[in-house]
RNA sequence: UGGGGCGUCGUCAAGCGGUAAGACACAGGAUUUUGGAUCCUGCAUUCGGAGGUUCGAAUCCUCCCGCCCCAGCCA
């Protein structure tokens, strides 16, 4: 547990109640269902990248491993090679160590258990549990009956096992074209449940595997596979999403036609966020239609997307935490993360000062070729983290923000003839605002207290408002890109008839910003530093960023009170 | 509609028959060289609704209402 997670803890007092996962575990333990033992596992479809709900079942899966001395295994559900690609095993590997993970030397894949499913299957056909249909993907559609008629069976339902057995060779020797036959589970097409209406556990696939290559054309079903690879694993607790609720009677029966091992599965409600999408389907969208630039385009919210963006592995995981395991469908607040990134980043990050909109300041009487070094913390949060020394002089960048001509009665910042102070500064007072032909105020004439060095007056006298600045010549330039929510809407599924989902997305949601003036301290950082910029929020370095030229994303805003204020005007 | 689930504050979420935790959000106030942070304070007499059982119900029973999932040779 880091530093960082033990203050949580006292803070929040974290005799967090147990979830109902927990609750079914702690009962288990007691009745030595498992022989005392508890085996998750991670099960990504290596068919895009990972997500931030994908980070809930991580933490989920790894953390109750962790949390009751088990074990965890990362496996991939590699069942269907005309979707999944070995760019995608990568992005997932590296994001789930990332998030602070280790699956040590269980690293396993559906595909190695290819051979072991097969003998299985024509263990199912020598029961007289499952054959060979020769019926077209619409036949069998139509066979299955619908949500409140039974279905019939299938004219080759009754074929011998002699026969099912060689048709089923002879679908893996790859005489078949696609489609021409499938191999299904001989259970019940009336069954209420639709699940157990023939399921099909194998069909023909001329395609090439990311890792098994051309060596199969037949490949299993998902219903089919994944128990038994759970099985083969000897997982206890077998955890996913709400919408396997319903495949679980099928998992089980499969299970115990072969008397092999059965974990238990268990269904929670996967995680929903308000102004995003969650579906790899979406996001593969948004990034194949250049709504994005990429999976990690830092809009996403994906793993590497929020990584970019500069979120933490610790920040996530306390998200994660904090969102609850339960069976309601629910949509948790983006606001909530953003609290979890500030929360962990106002004790860590290294304050600095930045100036996104630029408005220049001549200080009258400071001297012209004089410069001093003023001393800055670097965070009030931890004394520890020291100080620092940034250069003053006589022309400055501030904020366009921060100086209004007509002030209104609340704001308390920088206007004509009121003072200011500084930060790490001295106190200014504005004496003339010089405005270009369109009446655009491009700088302003100031005037500073000698006495006032460091932001403090002899005479006690008070000031407002403390202002971050930059030293004209001596700030770095850099881009500075301002993220805002991708959609616009808090569901962006909830459409017209006639509208795409994709109308509600934001075209705000990226501003690049340039130039901005930095403080010199800044000038060597690199790909992933993070920072606070001072009133402003908290960046980090994107990787697209070089010595030449600089580029920061913002990850979150400060919390903003005055924005509410001027919000409420 | 057949089957499977779920309904507790604006949003998540505890609660497991003894009289509604916590977090985020929101609203006040204190403090402050970040209108940040921090610190106080407020924020569900009520648990989808209606009946019933009980000394006592969010918790048990009955009925009703609403939402989600299943008719891929996707996972």
């Amino acid at each position: 547990m880091s530093d960082f997670d033990k203050k949580e803890d006292e803070k929040t007092g974290t005799a967090t109640s147990r979830n109902f996962i927990e609750l079914i575990i702690d009962e288990d333990l007691k009745t030595g269902k498992y022989g005392g033992r508890v085996h998750t596992r991670f099960p990504p479809e290596p068919n895009g990248y990972l997500h931030i709900g994908h980070a809930k079942a991580i933490c989920l899966n790894f953390g109750i491993a962790e949390q009751y001395g088990g074990l965890c295994n990362l496996r991939f559900d590699d069942t269907n090679p005309t979707k999944e690609e070995t760019e995608y095993i990568e992005s997932i590997k590296e994001d789930v160590r990332w998030l602070g993970f280790d699956w040590e030397d269980r690293l396993y894949f559906a595909s190695d258990y290819f051979e072991q499913m097969y003998g299985y299957a024509a263990d199912l056909i020598k029961k007289g549990k499952a054959y060979v249909c020769d019926l077209t993907a619409e036949e069998t559609r139509e066979y299955r009956g619908t949500l409140t008629e039974p279905g019939k069976d299938s004219p080759y339902r009754n074929r011998s096992i002699e026969e099912n057995l060689d048709l089923f060779e002879r679908m893996r020797a790859g005489e078949f074209p696609d489609g021409a036959r499938v191999l299904k589970a001989k259970i019940d097409m009336a069954n209420p449940n639709l699940n157990m209406r023939d399921p099909v556990m194998y069909r023909i696939l001329h395609a090439s595997h990311p890792r098994t290559g051309d060596e199969w054309c037949i490949y299993p079903m998902y219903d089919w596979a994944h128990g038994l690879e759970d099985s083969i694993e000897r997982i206890t607790h077998s955890i996913c999403t709400l919408e396997f609720e319903v495949h679980r009677p099928l998992y089980d029966w499969f299970l115990e036609q072969l008397g092999v091992y059965r974990p238990q599965q268990i269904e929670f409600a996967r995680l929903n966020m308000n102004y995003t999408v969650m579906s790899k389907r979406k996001l593969l969208e948004l990034v194949k239609e250049g709504y994005v630039n990429g999976w990690d385009d830092p809009r996403m919210p994906t793993i590497s997307g929020l990584r970019r963006r500069g979120y933490t592995p610790e920040s996530i995981r306390n998200f994660s935490d904090r969102i609850g395991i339960a069976k309601a469908d629910s949509v948790v607040d983006i606001a909530l993360l953003e609290h979890c990134l500030r929360e962990e980043q106002n004790l860590r990050a290294q304050r600095m000062m930045a100036v996104l909109h630029p408005l220049k300041v001549v200080i009258e009487n400071y001297p012209e070729d004089k410069v001093e070094e003023m001393e800055a913390v670097n965070n009030p949060e931890d004394e520890s983290m020291g100080t620092r020394t940034v250069p003053f002089s006589r022309e400055l960048y501030i904020e366009r923000e921060d100086f209004q001509e007509e002030p209104h009665k609340k704001f308390y910042r920088l206007a004509p003839g009121r003072e200011v102070r500084l930060r790490y500064g001295y106190y200014i007072k504005c004496e003339e605002v010089i405005k270009d032909e369109n009446g655009e105020v491009i700088e302003l004439r100031c005037s500073y207290d000698p006495e006032t060095r460091g932001g403090w007056s002899p005479d006690g006298r008070k000031v407002k408002a403390t202002l971050h600045w930059v030293s004209a010549k001596h700030a770095v330039k850099a881009e500075v890109r301002l993220y805002d929510r991708l959609f616009n809407e808090e569901n962006p599924l909830d459409v017209e008839e006639d509208e795409n989902w994709k109308s509600n997305i934001n075209p705000d949601s990226l501003k690049s910003l340039y130039p901005c003036y930095l403080e010199q301290n800044l000038a060597e950082s690199k790909a992933g530093d993070r920072f606070q910029f001072e009133r402003l929020g908290y960046f980090c370095v994107d990787p697209d960023s070089s010595n030449e030229r600089l580029v920061f994303n913002r990850s979150v805003p400060l919390r903003d009170t005055w924005k509410k204020i001027q919000a409420k005007m």
